[in-house]
RNA sequence: GGGGUCGUAGUUCAGUUUGGUUAGAACGCCGGCCUGUCACGCCGGAGGUCGCGAGUUCGAGUCUCGUCGGCCCCGCCA
């Protein structure tokens, strides 16, 4: 080992992608050591890069070669120069792609020694995430991340290919920019030059990329940093990409269309060749079939409305709820007539904390059984309906229709195995016809579903003032296995709509000016029919990878309490730079802080 | 903001139920042996503020309270 820490020599291979037909090839190698197995007189190392792994061989007759070999430890980085060579048939590894071949060293250069790392760089090794996560840079080094990221890498360039290919252009669009009251908690960025006043991190493009409509770029796109200061979860990060994308000219199903094409094409990065067009639901028909606006198709269980039977049925429960505006639903589930009671208390307790009364089972066995006392024909009547088979388990809520579907939808997907069904299932779904306002009990008014661009159904235009939870949306979203992966809109037009909207939402003649006045300004100067998509790129790179958590496919998340553990941060920065901002901080100590103090 | 769960050697965990001798294992690390290993093997060794802080107790890894941190969920996320 030459103790230089130059090479005179190039890499010829990535360690990974030798093969037989490299035999008898001189190949310059360059990684990190994987593994040393030092058996005596024979040094085997396992050198990885970011293709994989190939096994070096040193054996004894290189005098000078092996007493340095011996030296080499875990996750130095090493030029390796040497002569492919094949293995003897019960030397080979079947396990590895570089199994058939070695490479016999001549030359090897330490490059650099590395600490012990705090965990073995292994697929196998289950580091916590706390750990990979302090420790990103060598997490990182895992085949697994390597594959993600590449996986990533490949999922952009097939985005950007596509869509310039249908005539999208990518445009950047301002990072620091105005706050909106609407929606997401902004990050916000404090103005030195003018004291007291901030800019807003983008929660997306939104206004933007309908300015670019009205500015004439006709196609939009932009794979973009997005950011929202609200609780994390598996797949929430407070910064995230997104595939975001504007037309003009088009209708929904132009927009449904090119992202279906768009979603074939990224598939065929994991050889799966979804069917078009996807199936699609209502708004009102995914949340009575599957008590959601995110239904998992790959689980094939639908809730039944009973009302009608239940008002049949003898019974002083039923009845109750019935009469007090409730509805009877029902979900039945397959093949768990056997469940035990232990496990059917479950359900019920998850179901009263969930806000129903209660939860009514059903079996059938040799006879029905139940906690529900009912007759005979009551039982088989409600059994039929539901169209329950003998083995099955028949659950029932009688409460008020929104919270009766929303629990049997939570039990649909509790009840449901998805690591039985096939792994690599996808099943997309579009959720179509989103009303357009919900009532928020938090802020006591009305707020947009979608956001306050998205266009009325015309139908349902004369609705808006009077009964505005009535009024249908032209906004649709697009879900995979249970997966939002992302939501868009034909926006509206016009001003006049558009203060209507803010009207609605009751945001003030004022604030409207002060907000979106520039906005509303804009739409008067000639606007074409326009509308888009925005797709969370890290949820389809997930889906991609088959990962659960879109953590898994960044390369530096942030832990579910929005901390970088690599970096530290957020971190208190000089007060210089705070009293230049015109800010004071009043609770400083709160957090991690405090325990450092 | 709320609920659940976890925190013990460099790492992953056992030990906590029922408080009591010197806190264990595996991997990793250090030293030695080994010519076909690939989860190499064998021999020997080092390595612990039991997250942190209070409290209860003759005695706390174990019980109580608080706190910090990881993960999952609810709220929140147009």
């Amino acid at each position: 080992m030459e103790s230089n820490k130059t090479f005179k020599d190039r890499r010829t291979h990535y360690c990974g992608e030798l093969r037989r037909k490299h035999i008898g090839e001189k190949v310059v190698l360059f990684g990190w050591v994987n593994k040393v197995r030092d058996i005596g007189s024979l040094v085997f190392i396992d050198l990885r890069d970011r293709e994989g792994l190939v096994q070096v061989v040193v054996s004894k007759e290189q005098k000078q070669l092996i007493k340095q070999a011996k030296q080499i430890r875990m996750e130095n980085v090493l030029g390796v120069k040497g002569v492919v060579q094949s293995r003897k048939e019960d030397m080979k590894n079947p396990g590895l792609s570089t199994g058939d071949i070695e490479v016999q060293a001549d030359e090897m250069t330490l490059f650099s020694e590395s600490a012990t790392p705090p965990f073995v760089i292994s697929d196998d090794v289950k580091a916590t995430e706390e750990m990979r996560l302090k420790y990103r840079y060598l997490d990182l080094r895992k085949p697994s991340m390597q594959k993600n990221i590449k996986l990533r890498h490949k999922a952009a360039l097939k985005v950007r290919n596509f869509l310039d290919q249908k005539g999208f252009f990518e445009i950047e669009t301002p990072f620091l920019t105005k706050s909106t009251p609407e929606g997401a908690r902004d990050y916000l960025v404090a103005s030195r030059e003018y004291k007291g006043r901030f800019f807003a991190l983008p929660q997306s493009p939104q206004i933007f990329k309908q300015i670019f409509m009205i500015s004439g770029f006709d196609r939009y796109f932009q794979v973009v940093r997005c950011f929202r200061d609200e609780d994390l979860r598996a797949d929430r990060q407070p910064e995230f990409t997104q595939i975001d994308m504007e037309m003009s000219f088009a209708e929904q199903e132009d927009v449904l269309s090119i992202t279906e094409e768009m979603m074939v094409s990224l598939f065929e990065l994991i050889g799966i060749k979804p069917k078009r067009p996807f199936p699609r639901l209502t708004y009102k028909e995914s949340m009575e079939k599957y008590g959601t606006d995110r239904p998992d198709l790959r689980n094939e269980m639908e809730i039944k409305d009973l009302t009608d039977t239940g008002s049949k049925i003898d019974s002083n429960i039923i009845k109750a709820a019935l009469e007090a505006g409730g509805e009877l639903k029902g979900l039945v589930v397959p093949n768990k007539g056997d469940l035990s009671r232990s496990q059917l208390d479950k359900a019920g307790e998850k179901a009263r904390k969930a806000g129903a009364k209660g939860i009514i089972w059903i079996k059938k066995e040799d006879r029905f059984k139940s906690p529900l006392k009912l007759k005979l024909e009551d039982f088989a009547h409600l059994w039929k309906e539901s169209g329950a088979q003998q083995k099955d388990l028949l659950l029932l809520i009688a409460d008020k229709s929104e919270t009766a579907l929303r629990i049997l939808g939570e039990l649909r997907m509790d009840f449901y195995d998805s690591k039985k069904s096939e792994n690599r299932d996808i099943e997309f779904v579009w959720v179509t016809d989103f009303p357009l306002f919900e009532w928020s009990e938090d802020e006591n008014k009305l707020v947009s579903m979608h956001h306050p661009f998205t266009s009325p159904r015309k139908e349902d235009l004369s609705r808006l003032e009077k009964e505005p939870l009535k009024v249908r949306s032209n906004a649709y979203d697009l879900v995979v296995n249970g997966v939002e992966l992302g939501g868009g809109s034909i926006r509206i037009q016009d001003m006049e709509t558009q203060k209507r909207i803010f009207k609605v939402l009751d945001l003030g003649q004022e604030e409207m000016k002060k907000k979106f006045g520039f906005f509303l300004e804009a739409l008067t100067y000639g606007t074409p029919p326009h509308g888009g998509i925005a797709l969370g790129f890290d949820r389809t790179v997930m889906i991609l990878a088959g990962e659960q958590s879109i953590r898994d496919v960044i390369p530096f998340p942030k832990t579910t309490s929005s901390l970088c553990l690599m970096t530290e941060s957020p971190s208190e920065v000089d007060s210089k730079r705070i009293d230049e901002l015109g800010i004071k901080i009043i609770d400083k100590y709160k957090g991690r802080n405090h325990d450092e103090k």
